[in-house]
RNA sequence: AAGCCUGUAGCCCAACGGAAGAGGCAAUAGUCUUAGAAACUAUUUAGUGUGAGUUCAAAUCUCACCGGGCUUACCA
């Protein structure tokens, strides 16, 4: 016997016999269907196949103890969607999902709950893919990549070593093997190869010079030309998660992951130079489909800008012969600017307090206020610095020299001036820069205005446009005209050189971590030795304890066996692991050829596959993940192992489905102190007022309490706690779960059970007999009990009633809220779908007969409709053609096999197990009987054909001067001469146009007509 | 503070230079039901945030302002 499915109740009428079920019973089918694919494995996907690829991918996921909430499978769907249309306009669809297991994550989250990270991760994985199967997706799950399996990992550490062995020659702007640079070392120094890393002591050296250097002096400075590199850097360090993160993990100054307090540290980390890849990374976005918003982000993040560095002479004192003595011969003082032409602008020098030359420009009459000055801003965290931006400074006592008048300008430090941009110093010209001008306001310094009138002496001046005053030999002279002519001038003098910067710096790549890939390196006598490829991969070993190592090491550290052991005569292992976004830099490759032993992925595979055609996935990868994988993706290009040079043809970014909040308030009659010092104890039960008596509440003000109880007594006349109040009043604004709220009317009963009885005394302010919650829009959470879980939807409504309210929502691009309410009406279509075929009471409806003209309109708009939609991502409005599909077929009546085959195979991207269902019974063969042939996965995308939709005429609006005052039924092939015969003949128009002669009358086919006096 | 996106019936959204409404929710009425729910049928509702401009024609393009969202925030 069958079991009512349908949390709607006696919803089935089983016809006795057949045992049919005539309503839409989508529990059955989806469960029956999905087992159906599962077990033919409709999803597998080829390699070798001669339609056309095409490559769909989701950003994988990290999977979180949390579980999926509705707006996550957002993203899934849109491209499951589009993978589905593809395949049924005849490609061959890859489209994979895994899972970006490791990671700092999932470590916090096995430390918090106790667990092993790879105990954990297991476990969400399994949840996770739960949850996503009961969606329907159409994955190739033999291809499921996990980057914290060793058959995965070997080769993020296979693809790191090769980096490792790699440079960027600047010369062919490419990466290209460490040993080209080593041949060229030795016949010709590094002149054609100067060392990227500026800062290194030494710059130049010749064949000779290089080949007297040690081997470890020659290991060194081969480091500095690595693609991965290892060397001391000021990095972010996070006390509370006990390691180093990247830029893109840090905002405001607290770790992303947790809010923990970060500070600068000089640590030895290890570095992927992604700044030598900065100018085609810019290039490449050229290339790409990305939204502007994307390329703008990854364009700010590169942060390119292009002016000189000018070196400036030092001086103890400002008096040019006195005491003009050089600080130290060696010694100046170089500063990066984008504006060389504002040079006779400089009233003063800023330097980082971090600065190296500190100390020697601090001279004595100013050392002690300078040392004050120093202990105070190391005194400030990061954070602290970020938040309040107070104008600090201290004058060193020395000066610099103008190289063009001479003029002594005197140094300054400031913490304003970063000690990790350009050269951590910088000339400051405040007539023209606003930070530079609020510092000489505050500490009296003169300002020289080098542009006129354009300087007001209220506020600095940015522009280019001025024409440059008090300006020596450029005087006279348009400011961006000046740039270059300054620039060409310093390097003629020898006094600097023209500069290109980047804000982004290179990419820390380790982590004091557990869960993440260990480093295939092992320390020999302080030099750093890849390991053999043929013994990846270097597994992580097994700890049950995961706490930090000694010295800020991670905790493989303490693994002392493992690091150091006895055949390795006191070399160590590496102990640093690679960060999260290591396994994510090249796992769309994987994806295409998964089982790979001896290779990351084949040339073959990477050839047929090609470049991701269409990505989906969230904004927040926007600088990190992006930018890293089409690093990896370009040096992969260079040194031949793939065939193109970004990673992502075209990239979607879903919108965030925010979560609609729900609000209960609550009174208490006590005073705010003695609930503070918890002495406050309720003498009544919670008691609750609806939305408007707060809000009213609030209007009158919290000082005038008087009024706000008279105002209570009179709305609750019959509440004794409020008839006898008299102290003062507290209102309380407490989130309530959503799910027991009916709109926005509480639930009272589920309320009383709600967080183990928490309120099961609570009594309510009631309107009408109803408590109405207040509503707000906010980020879906499950600290504002706002979120809502899918699997609930999907049991109470089915999948593919679930995967089209997604996607009806609105724009996949588009941040909307979400509201269960509206998905009744996507669940109406689908059961009025259904009654297309089947009768309620009669069965089968659905026949053979031949279709209308009528009918096969509303199919072929139809067809267009949805065709182009699906093509441009518009599934909002795919979803409503449907709609408006179903309900014309049923007012025309139609059952025809003939409109409604087609209608599912247009539908099957959309609702797959609707789809399924209904073409099997119109193919009159049930997946019961296993006769896979008849999948509609593989059906032929219906053609549009436009003689069905096309119309001989056409009602227009013919306007005069623009507004509509009549219709005028037009053929549509009419020519504009005839129309201007017909209108001109028609007594509407002649009435308008009272006598006079119009100007001209515009026509537009299909469109509309107007008639201009 | 800047850049990008966005603002259409009570709500979610269509229309993207050519008559503002396709669809859904909600609301109201009816059919069916012992009743409720569900289901079905029908009906109602805005002139497009504000102000200017371009055009024969503007929700749509331009500019300014106001509100919402996202991103980056001392980048010299």
């Amino acid at each position: 016997m069958l079991k009512n499915y349908c949390s709607t109740k006696n919803q089935f009428k089983i016809i006795t016999g057949g045992l049919e079920i005539m309503e839409y019973n989508f529990r059955e089918i989806e469960k029956r269907w999905q087992e159906w694919w599962k077990a033919n494995k409709v999803y597998k996907v080829s390699n070798d196949s001669p339609k056309p690829k095409y490559y769909v991918l989701d950003m994988f996921p990290y999977p979180s103890g949390a579980g999926l909430h509705v707006g996550h499978p957002l993203g899934y769907i849109a491209s499951d969607i589009y993978a589905r249309f593809k395949r049924l306009k005849g490609f061959n669809v890859l489209h994979p999902m895994g899972y970006d297991a490791f990671g700092l994550p999932a470590e916090q989250y096995a430390i918090e709950h106790g667990i092993h990270p790879a105990v954990s991760t297991e476990a969400n994985i399994k949840n996770f893919r739960s949850q996503l199967d009961k969606i329907g997706f159409c994955y190739d799950w033999d291809r499921e990549v996990n980057t914290s399996k060793p058959g995965y990992y070997k080769w993020t550490q296979w693809i790191f070593l090769q980096l490792f062995k790699s440079f960027y020659n600047r010369q062919t702007k490419k990466a290209e093997p460490i040993n080209k640079l080593l041949a060229a070392f030795e016949k010709e120094g590094n002149a054609s190869h100067p060392i990227p890393n500026t800062q290194y002591p030494i710059i130049s050296f010749t064949a000779e010079e290089w080949k007297k250097f040690t081997e470890a002096t020659q290991q060194d400075i081969l480091m500095q030309y690595r693609l991965a590199y290892c060397g001391y850097g000021e990095v972010n360090w996070c006390e509370a998660l006990g390691t180093v993160l990247a830029n893109d993990e840090v905002v405001n100054g607290v770790s992303e992951r947790g809010g923990h307090p970060v500070v600068k540290k000089k640590l030895r980390q290890w570095y992927l130079r992604i700044t030598e890849y900065a100018d085609r990374l810019l290039e490449g976005l050229e290339k790409v489909d990305f939204s502007e918003s994307m390329k703008e982000m990854q364009t700010n993040w590169i942060g390119k800008s292009s002016g000189a560095e000018i070196s400036f002479e030092l001086r103890a004192s400002s008096h040019e012969n006195k005491s003009s003595q050089l600080i130290a011969n060696s010694s100046r003082l170089i500063v990066y600017t984008t504006r060389p032409d504002t040079i006779f602008g400089v009233d003063f020098m800023v330097i980082a307090p971090e600065h190296e030359l500190v100390k020697e420009l601090i001279t004595d009459e100013h050392k002690a206020e300078v040392e004050k000055y120093l202990e105070y801003v190391n005194s400030r965290s990061e954070r602290e610095r970020m938040a309040e931006k107070k104008i600090t400074g201290v004058f060193t006592g020395s000066y610099a020299k103008n190289p063009f008048n001479g003029r002594a300008i005197p140094i300054w430090i400031s913490e304003y001036v970063l000690a990790g941009y350009g050269t951590g110093a910088i000339m400051a010209v405040p007539c023209g820069d606003q930070r530079d001008f609020l510092f000489a306001k505050h500490f009296n310094i003169p300002i020289t205005n080098i542009i006129g009138s354009h300087y007001n002496g209220e506020e600095a001046n940015p522009t280019k446009d001025a024409i440059l005053e008090n300006s020596d030999f450029i005087n006279g002279m348009l400011m961006k005209d000046a740039i270059e002519v300054v620039i060409k001038k310093i390097e003629e003098k020898g006094i600097g050189v023209r500069k290109v910067n980047y804000k982004m710096r290179d990419a820390a790549f380790s982590r004091q971590r557990y869960w993440g890939e260990p480093f295939p390196i092992v320390w020999k006598s302080g030099t750093p030795v890849p390991l053999d490829e043929k013994e990846l991969p270097l597994q992580l070993p097994h700890m049950d304890e995961l706490k930090p190592g000694p010295d800020g090491e991670g905790p493989l550290a303490n693994l002392g066996e493992w690091v150091s052991p006895p055949a390795f005569g006191g070399s160590r292992r590496e102990v640093n692991t690679m960060p999260g976004y290591a396994g994510s830099s090249w796992y769309f490759l994987r994806y295409m050829d998964p089982d790979n032993e001896k290779e990351f992925c084949s040339r073959k595979a990477s050839d047929y596959w090609g470049q991701v055609d269409l990505y989906i996935g969230g904004t927040e990868h926007a600088v990190g993940h992006l930018l890293y994988s089409r690093m990896w993706t370009k040096f992969l290009f260079d040194i031949g192992l793939i065939g193109y040079d970004e990673p992502y043809k075209r990239l979607v970014n879903q919108g965030m489905i925010q979560g609609s909040s729900r609000f209960v308030y609550r009174i208490f009659f006590a005073d705010t102190l003695s609930i503070l010092k918890g002495e406050f104890n309720s003498n009544h039960n919670p008691l609750f007022v609806p939305v408007n008596v707060y809000q009213k509440l609030t209007e009158i003000g919290v000082s005038n309490t008087k009024e706000r109880i008279e105002y209570l007594k009179k709305i609750a006349p019959n509440n004794s706690v409020i008839q006898a109040a008299t102290s003062s009043l507290i209102t309380a604004k407490l989130h309530v779960d959503v799910n027991i709220v009916d709109g926005v009317e509480l639930n009272i009963e589920e309320f009383r059970k709600w967080r183990n009885g928490e309120y099961a005394d609570a009594e309510f302010v009631l309107e009408d007999g109803k408590y109405i919650c207040g509503v707000e829009i906010e980020k879906m959470s499950k600290s504002k009990f706002n979120t809502v879980n899918p699997d609930d939807l999907v049991y109470k409504y089915g999948a593919d009633t679930f995967r089209m309210y997604e996607m009806f929502l609105g724009p996949v691009e588009m941040s909307k809220p979400w509201d269960t309410k509206g998905i009744e009406g996507v669940h109406r279509f689908l059961k009025k779908l259904w009654r297309l075929f089947y009768d309620e009471l009669k069965g089968k409806v659905w026949n053979e007969e031949k279709a209308t003209d009528a009918e096969l309109k509303v199919l072929h708009k139809t067809i267009r409709k949805v065709e182009e939609d699906t093509e441009r991502f518009s599934f909002n409005t795919g979803v409503s053609a449907f709609m408006i599909c179903v309900n014309e077929l049923t007012d025309l009546k139609c059952h025809k096999k003939e409109i409604l085959e087609p209608l599912l195979i247009l539908l099957a991207p959309y609702a797959p197990h609707i789809a399924e269902e209904l073409y099997a019974e119109l193919r009159k063969a049930p997946p019961k009987k296993g006769l896979g042939e008849v999948s509609i996965l593989d059906a032929a995308f219906p053609k549009f054909e436009e003689k069905y939709v096309k119309e001989t005429s056409k009602t227009y609006p013919v306007a005069i001067n623009g507004k509509t005052r009549t219709e005028l039924s037009i053929a549509l092939d009419a020519t504009q001469q005839q129309v201007e015969e017909i209108v001109l003949k028609d007594p509407t128009v002649i009435k308008w146009l009272e006598g006079k002669q119009p100007k001209k009358i515009i026509y537009v086919k299909n469109k509309m007509i107007n008639v201009v006096v």
